[in-house]
DNA sequence: CTGAAAGCGCTTACAG
DNA sequence: CTGAAAGCGCTTACAG
């Protein structure tokens, strides 16, 4: 019962002329004599023409899909993130194709590959691609990659990012500096996340150089990022290391649940523990206390991802990658201990 | 320099049959001696052959394409929504477009014809199509549409969303049954958004039948749904219009944005005044006090949407609507006034 | 059970 | 400046 939709050929039939002409008047618009042209397109409109994608993509091998492969939607940073690189993708007269993928990057050489083959020519990742299997498939088909939120030197693919470790240095520094001495880490699920990793690496060795060493403190969620661990990390904490002054939180969804909780048990946020947070959405201003949390430019990520792939895309130029600044907005979550 | 793909000739010509044989060992196995497929499926892992979607779509005049067309996803409950529908839609071999296009629906012909034009088969909208011209467009081309966040009785297309109207007018009711009697409505552009035109009206109808009409009192936004409105909302409101004892935000983030300014001006929440929100974003719960909000069942939309989209698409079934329940929840930033 | 051939809707050398 | 024709990669009646 669809009806069917008008083709090269019916405004061909209907302004008497060939298709070749048709698709002239369209796609080389100086090749067609005016009068025939406008006489092309004026039909083509009156029919509701548009080409058909995918007779478009099968004659010229192009798809104009990019595709955005993310852990989640259901958290704020990724989605504007895509919000943005969204917007320059079809301003671009691109598409894009969204698949979520979860946060374990092991497991995801299906799920790209099921992307490619839907006709995506370019993919925008978040983190970085561990499986080798997955590294070689892209390279062999050419594609385009932006690997977002981390950034590395990378031989084979763009990152987008900022540097993870270099940040959660800081914080361990600044924590150091105000006079913590145990401090322990809020950590999403690092299986498959590298942005977790790095940071987890960043707290041990910062530590270390710190000679806080003795006081290594990680817990790991494994139910993804809930504020309901945060939660539960403080009830473990103030029962079995109360000496802890301070928490690095790799979300402000868990430091919500920590400060959230911490009303609630009658904890003094800073006096009696620091809290710091990483993403910094909006909200983390809003709260009381205002969250000490990372902030990074999530909007700009989008868009120079997507200025990478359409820049790799069009004149074959070199995918290039982009360090990023991420800072530490320093606010009364945290202070000196005591 | 891209790496041609194998295709169905390359793989009917390595196994030595022809490419009718290999479309059927994929499409209709049945059909194909089992020895003859397995050769043909083994040859075509081999090479890494995988039909190209162009080519499919063309031929059979299905692009597996669905569209989703919403405001923004730097917006919790958009970017949820998609998530779950995102998840339905691409587990069912079909693949989602994205698209953003800002809080007004009177400007979105030519967005969602584009998307049309791109392949989708069926577009997830958020709200209500005002423009004729989409309407028509829509209906003639046959294309399924699901209409999310409101719900009416639409003959031609579904909604699977809530009664925006009806929760508003239960929050007056609640509000009224507390005792209030000054009550106003911070609200987002009403401009194209019916979900917002809706609680309006609600709104004033409400108090009308409780006989406050005579404190009628809405400030709309004009700049989206920014924190910071609802803090200009509270000056103004402090200032010139201190009687009010209650404020009905038709976002969470408006309400943020007093309940913060509330506590930098040292005005008592609930005991001063009442706060309302809408949306129950995850927050919600964790803030002081804890915000007193509309939650509606945002995944189960995204979900049913995209089940009424398939749904559409493989039998022809017609497209269902769906009215879920929204609910407010109480919590410690209402109260009785003063 | 298998293959030869048509055709989906486009674009683009090629010829005029 | 314009048209006839080939061909992109598939699927599917049709014939055997």
């Amino acid at each position: 019962m669809k009806k069917i939709r008008a083709t090269v050929l019916d405004v061909a039939n209907a302004a008497g002329v060939s298709v070749a002409t048709v698709s002239r008047a369209f796609n080389k618009p100086e090749a067609v004599k005016e009068d025939v042209r406008n006489k092309v397109i004026e039909i083509a409109r009156s029919l509701g023409y548009s080409p058909n994608p995918a007779a478009k993509a099968l004659r010229l091998n192009k798809t104009n899909i990019l595709a955005a492969v993310i852990p989640t939607l259901d958290y704020a940073i990724y989605a504007q993130m895509i919000n943005s690189f969204q917007q320059v993708i079809n301003d671009s007269g691109y598409t894009v194709l969204l698949l979520t993928v979860g946060f374990d990057n092991n497991n995801i050489y299906e799920r790209v590959k099921s992307v490619v083959e839907r006709g995506a020519e370019g993919v925008l990742i978040v983190g970085k691609i561990y499986d080798q299997k997955l590294r070689d498939f892209l390279k062999e088909k050419n594609i385009p990659v932006v690997c977002t939120y981390s950034y590395e030197e990378d031989p084979d693919f763009a990152f987008i990012g900022y540097d993870n470790y270099a940040i959660t240095c800081n914080i361990v520094n600044y924590l150091s500096d105000l006079g913590h001495k145990r401090i322990a880490m809020v950590a999403g699920p690092s299986k498959g996340n590298d942005r977790q990793q790095a940071r987890i690496r960043a707290y041990k060795e910062t530590m270390e150089s710190h000679g806080l060493a003795d006081h290594l403190l990680i817990f790991e969620s494994t139910g993804g990022f809930a504020v309901n661990f945060g939660a539960e990390v403080l009830h473990k904490v103030t029962s079995e290391y109360p000496e802890t002054t301070a928490l690095i939180c790799n979300s402000d969804i868990f430091a919500f649940g920590v400060l959230s909780e911490a009303k609630n048990m009658g904890i003094p946020v800073p006096e009696r523990l620091t809290v710091i947070g990483h993403d910094d959405m909006e909200i983390a201003r809003l709260i009381q206390p205002p969250l000490t949390t990372v902030s990074m430019p999530v909007n700009e990520m989008g868009k120079q991802a997507a200025q990478s792939l359409l820049g790799a895309l069009a004149d074959g130029n070199p995918v290039f990658g982009l360090k990023l600044d991420s800072k530490l907005v320093v606010r009364e979550s945290s202070g000196k201990p005591q």
